[in-house]
RNA sequence: GCACCCGUAGCUCAGCUGGAUAGAGCGCUGCCCUCCGAAGGCAGAGGCCGCGCGUUCGAAUCGCGCCGGGUGCACCA
């Protein structure tokens, strides 16, 4: 249910009943109509441009069609009013039990109020996190994650088949890196002295990877040339790796449907087979690459190299699939990789990606668009860094001492729920503070908190009515009587919550989870403020303990509030609280 | 030099496939607890929406060109 679809239709029927009386032409492009809620409810509760969009085509005045339309409407049972404003704009009022008519359909859907079948199960691959598997999770991973995540449940809500999966890059040189840091632990562990270069990993991390190397293999690996165990400790320590960041990824509450190595890719005729798309389509050639003007590397000379002509599909220059010694880029797996979630039929593909990725974007877009044929759309959100502070100083972040700040150390410091809402009130795009000190404090402006607190005192209302003998089951408060939720501070709170359904499918067209968080704290103001009205006007607060049924009808209203905060909250995959500590 | 992202109140940021007098929090000023959680609410002050052209009945939103900040730019992923 989402009563402004319904009043779209509504105005759709107005037109085509002004069409038949010959008022308007036939044929006219309905498209841009709109009926949304007005940026300031003086206008009413939906305004329409339905008028002005029309207006040319029809060659009236849009005013003049505008009261055309509004004539029509008025004879609608739903709506109480309708004028025309401004340059022809229909401000439709909606009669009180409309509205209300939305708190019984709220508590009869429950948990699925709000869910879409926008989506028309349709399959959508969201990738992300992919982090190399050479160590645990970072701050910036941690935004990756809940990002994708948030999104991944947005999506699912509004009617998609979901797949969350992470792309393991365990194919590339840095697993050499990884696998001979690991054996530097392992020696270690054996009782020999080691030293961390350049181009080991340092990190502790590693520690506990040696020493169940150790457990293994003995001493059997110590003083043997690396060609004896390169092999066998590349898979040792990427496994081991990708358990430490599964145990992180869980931490944060995410899980994967699918881990895809990059590894398998290599040796299977997988990359072979998708260059070989790209070559059918003459999208494959041997070429020489101009060098980039302006920032003209010193040791730059001519190479020829194997490109994929993606200019063809909108990048600024071809890019190379093999390097000059016959070995593959990265970029030929990725496309590989690409080119399998095609295969295995998904509708859409979502990469998510940190914001140095960003040169990656049309290279990528290019590919799916080549190897797709245009059918799969691929959409990359890239996320901003994550800025951190302590107490408002900036906390920094030092990768080559090895002490960069992890997943772990923010999800031990302020627990899941809050990291999660946090990184989620900001646009993927948008740079994000956070403060460790500040995300914690309880006030109003740390919006996890403030979203808790009106979730919290429900549950306290619901509480204390049950005590007092007042129903407060969703069925039973079905049937309350709601003719007393009239004020405007209520109306306020049952626009608020009808608002939920077309905001839902907004966050998902445009794949932006943090609608979904700003809509939360949106909610609790408005009930907030509800709240707060009962000091002066004893007749709206919740609990009337000499009037149960006069009760009954506001913990519907409160109990459906509760409802749409669960519902965000679970999108973001938060767990709303029923109390706070 | 090129590409992508960002530029909105003193600060941090929302702003819906273009819509009416541009919003919120913090900070500042002043109010509201005999009353369901004041961990809250109400009100006030504070804006050339970076600049300029253009498209449109209508532009913070779309297009082009500038300015400022960030990121990335062969054989690293």
């Amino acid at each position: 249910m989402n009563l402004f679809s319904d009043i779209k239709t509504v105005v759709l029927e107005a037109l085509e009943a002004l069409v038949e009386a010959g008022r308007l032409p036939a044929g006219l492009d309905y498209g841009a109509i709109t009926v949304e809620p007005p940026r300031d409810p003086l206008h009413g509760d939906m305004a329409s441009n339905a008028a002005m969009v029309l207006a040319r085509a029809a060659g009236q005045k849009p005013r003049d069609l505008a009261e055309a339309l509004a004539g029509q409407l008025r004879a609608e049972p739903a709506i109480a009013a309708v004028d025309v404003a401004g340059p022809g704009f229909l401000n439709i009022h909606l009669s009180p039990n409309k509205w209300r008519g939305i708190l019984p359909v709220i508590l009869q859907k429950g948990a699925d109020f709000g869910r879409s079948e926008m989506g028309q199960n349709k399959r959508i691959n969201i990738e992300f996190v992919s982090a190399n598997p050479t160590g645990p999770l970072h701050v910036g991973h941690t935004r990756g994650a809940v990002f994708g995540d948030a999104l991944a449940a947005l999506l699912d809500f509004a009617g998609f088949q979901v797949t969350r999966e992470y792309y393991i890059n365990d194919g590339g040189a840095q697993v050499d890196v990884l696998a001979r840091s690991v054996y530097l632990r392992y020696l270690e562990a054996n009782g020999r002295a080691v030293s961390f270069e350049d181009g080991t990993y340092p990190g502790d991390y590693l520690i506990p990877v040696g020493e169940a190397l150790k457990d293994k293999y003995g001493d059997s690996l110590v003083d043997q040339p690396e060609s004896a165990w390169l092999a066998e400790l590349r898979l040792f320590s990427t496994n081991a790796m990708m358990d430490l960041i599964r145990e992180d990824l869980a931490a944060l509450g995410v899980k994967m449907d699918v881990f895809f190595s990059e590894k398998s890719l290599y040796g299977t005729g997988k990359i072979e087979a998708a260059l070989a798309v790209l070559k059918d389509k003459g999208l494959i050639y041997e070429g020489y690459l101009e060098p980039p003007k302006g920032k003209r590397p010193e040791d730059w000379e001519p190479r020829k190299q194997t490109l994929f002509k993606s200019t063809e599909h909108g990048d600024d220059v071809d890019r190379p699939v093999q390097k000059s010694d016959g070995s593959w880029t990265y970029f030929a797996p990725d496309i590989a990789y690409h080119y399998d979630k095609i295969a295995r039929g998904f509708d859409g593909l979502i990469d998510v990606l940190g914001a140095d990725h960003g040169g990656y974007e049309k290279r990528m877009k290019a590919a799916v668009r080549a190897l797709s044929d245009a059918r799969v759309p691929l959409d990359i959100k890239l996320t901003q860094l994550v800025r951190l502070f302590k107490n408002g100083a900036p906390f920094k972040m030092s990768k080559r001492a090895g002490t960069f700040v992890t997943l772990r150390d923010v999800v031990d410091q302020v627990g899941a729920d809050v990291t999660r809402f946090v990184m989620l009130t900001r646009k993927n795009d948008a740079p994000l503070d956070f403060d460790f000190a500040k995300v914690l404090e309880q006030s109003r402006d740390n919006p996890v908190f403030y979203v808790q607190y009106a979730h919290a005192r429900i549950n306290s209302v619901l509480k204390k009515a049950a005590a007092a003998g007042i129903a407060c089951d969703p069925a039973h408060l079905r049937g309350a009587d709601l003719s007393e939720i009239a004020h405007a501070s209520e109306l306020a709170v049952l626009k608020k919550l009808a608002e939920w359904p077309r905001l839902l499918e907004l966050a998902a067209r445009h794949h932006e989870p943090h609608r979904v968080a700003f809509y939360l704290y949106d909610l609790a103001s408005v009930f907030h403020g509800l709240w707060n009205k009962g000091n002066d006007l004893p007749e709206l607060r919740f609990l009337q303990e000499s009037y149960p049924q006069r009760s009954a009808g506001k913990m519907a209203l409160i109990t459906a509030v509760s409802i749409v905060i669960s519902n965000g909250l679970g999108i973001l995959g938060v767990t709303p609280v029923d109390e706070m500590r």
